[in-house]
DNA sequence: TTTTGACTTGTCAATATTTGTCTAATTTAA
DNA sequence: TTAAATTAGACAAATATTGACAAGTCAAAA
């Protein structure tokens, strides 16, 4: 499930408007459809904004706002597999550097 | 290790200089430093003239050079496993999708 | 020590992309 | 049909990226 519809659903599911929504926001209305369309992408603080108004755990949000624009980046690469490998390997050097 | 390090070990390997890539590549020789040190993300088509001025395979440098990109984006976070798994989730539901 | 060559750094204007909003559709629900 | 909700398109403003230049460091040769 891509972010726009993840929070698309959290919306209907406690039925609010995207006016609602989008003023808590502080946004146009038109700018959160298309985010929940996937035709614009958020930006961290809407993403933090959203949860809010959503009363929604700000870094699951994140997570899954994240996992989305690493999608976006790698999903009409051939090589998605080997890619993903590669970041985990290189994360993992990461990681154990500060050990 | 990152695509910086990874081209500039290609590119002693070979004996070449800055200059001389960076020249093959139409591009600044302070450029191409900066790429290496990783202060600068090349574009994908400097990516795919690096390979041939490298003589290298073209689409695992564009892996290397993709998973880099990623692992910026990520490297800060605190849940990079779980967004690594979310991102998984969703590649596969797109492919299976293509079925 | 001076010079030379390789590389690095900082800065800048040009260009490209992203952003948010407005207005005008379009869709939906009553 | 109407009214409200949502979406699409176009736009200026804000932001980010780009590549180049000039000046810098550094090490090794002269």
């Amino acid at each position: 499930m891509t972010f726009g519809e993840h929070i698309r659903k959290l919306r209907e599911q406690k039925q609010l408007l995207l006016r609602e929504v989008a003023s808590q926001m502080h946004i146009d209305t038109a700018l959160l459809s298309k985010i929940e369309r996937g035709t614009r992408i958020a930006r961290k603080e809407q993403v933090e904004a959203l949860a809010i108004a959503l009363n929604e755990n700000k870094n699951d949000l994140l997570n899954v706002w994240m996992a989305d624009k690493i999608v976006d980046m790698i999903k009409d690469e051939n090589s998605i597999t080997e890619i993903l490998n590669l970041v985990k390997e290189n994360i993992k050097k990461l990681t154990n550097q500060n050990e």
